[in-house]
DNA sequence: TCTAAAAATTGACAGCGTCCAGAATTGACC
DNA sequence: GGTCAATTCTGGACGCTGTCAATTTTTAGA
């Protein structure tokens, strides 16, 4: 779907800003505010920091962006396109990548315990050690 | 086991600020830095916010302490007592409790494809909302 | 007590994200 | 198409978390 046509359905206003943003999400795999403001600035020219937050707030929110907290980077986020999957981390450069969910459909939804917390997700990250700095670290 | 104890069972200098560190860890469940240091300052009169982080990092180095770093919340410390719990954490108050590992030992750590990662550790977080949120929205 | 090594303090700094007030743009209605 | 109100964008300032580097203090061991 376009993303005007993708705003336009969540009844807001759809400007060049926003249409970049998402395209920029879309481009890219994982990508971070602070490089979401580059792309968006090559694409239409400009781009304030406060928008690209705005923006991104926005399309979290209205679901059509996922956030990602890893530990030690700042927040990346990716289009969500409603599968389940979740992510790994390299402890040493923080590169991140996909991992389809392990064990079928929503595996780890279900909490032993939950505390009387309403559960709408489980977010998995492993962590590890990407190829690379396997391979730095044994020279 | 007494703070000092550990601290010299691990060969490290044993400190006024590290005790107080390691008590305030233990006392309280979950711990941002930031009320680590109040805490501490409370107890032995002052410490530096430098200290805190420096005893943090050698503490979690040690594996006498997780670091959780929930979204959109400063880090978390509590003492790691080497059972595979989880956390849950309330979207709307950043509220966080424990949970048990829900299917046995370590359910998640095997994912379907790795990318070529050496992973060591799965970190799982539920995400949803905490029973006293629920109620505000019920209002 | 003395010495070398380790740790604590101090001050400065950087990155990420948010707040605010004013200016500009958008969408809707006539 | 034109006008108005609401929304959004802009720009600057700010706060919080965390880190770095240099200096002073404390610890452990002889």
């Amino acid at each position: 779907m376009q993303p005007d046509q993708l705003l336009r359905e969540h009844g807001v206003h759809v400007t060049a800003q926003r249409i970049a943003v998402i395209n920029a999400v879309t481009t890219h795999k994982h990508v971070s505010a602070d490089v979401i403001a580059t792309t968006v600035r090559s694409d239409i020219g400009s781009i304030s920091r406060q928008s690209v937050y705005d923006t991104l707030t926005l399309l979290v929110t209205a679901g059509l962006v996922r956030k990602i907290q890893p530990v030690g980077s700042p927040a990346l986020f990716e289009r969500d396109m409603g599968d389940n999957h979740h992510h790994i981390i390299c402890r040493e450069c923080g590169h991140l990548a996909d991992v389809e969910c392990a064990v079928g459909s929503a595996p780890c939804l279900t909490a032993s315990d939950d505390h009387g917390f309403e559960i709408d997700e489980a977010d998995v990250a492993y962590l590890g050690r990407c190829p690379s700095c396997q391979k730095i670290s044994k020279i």
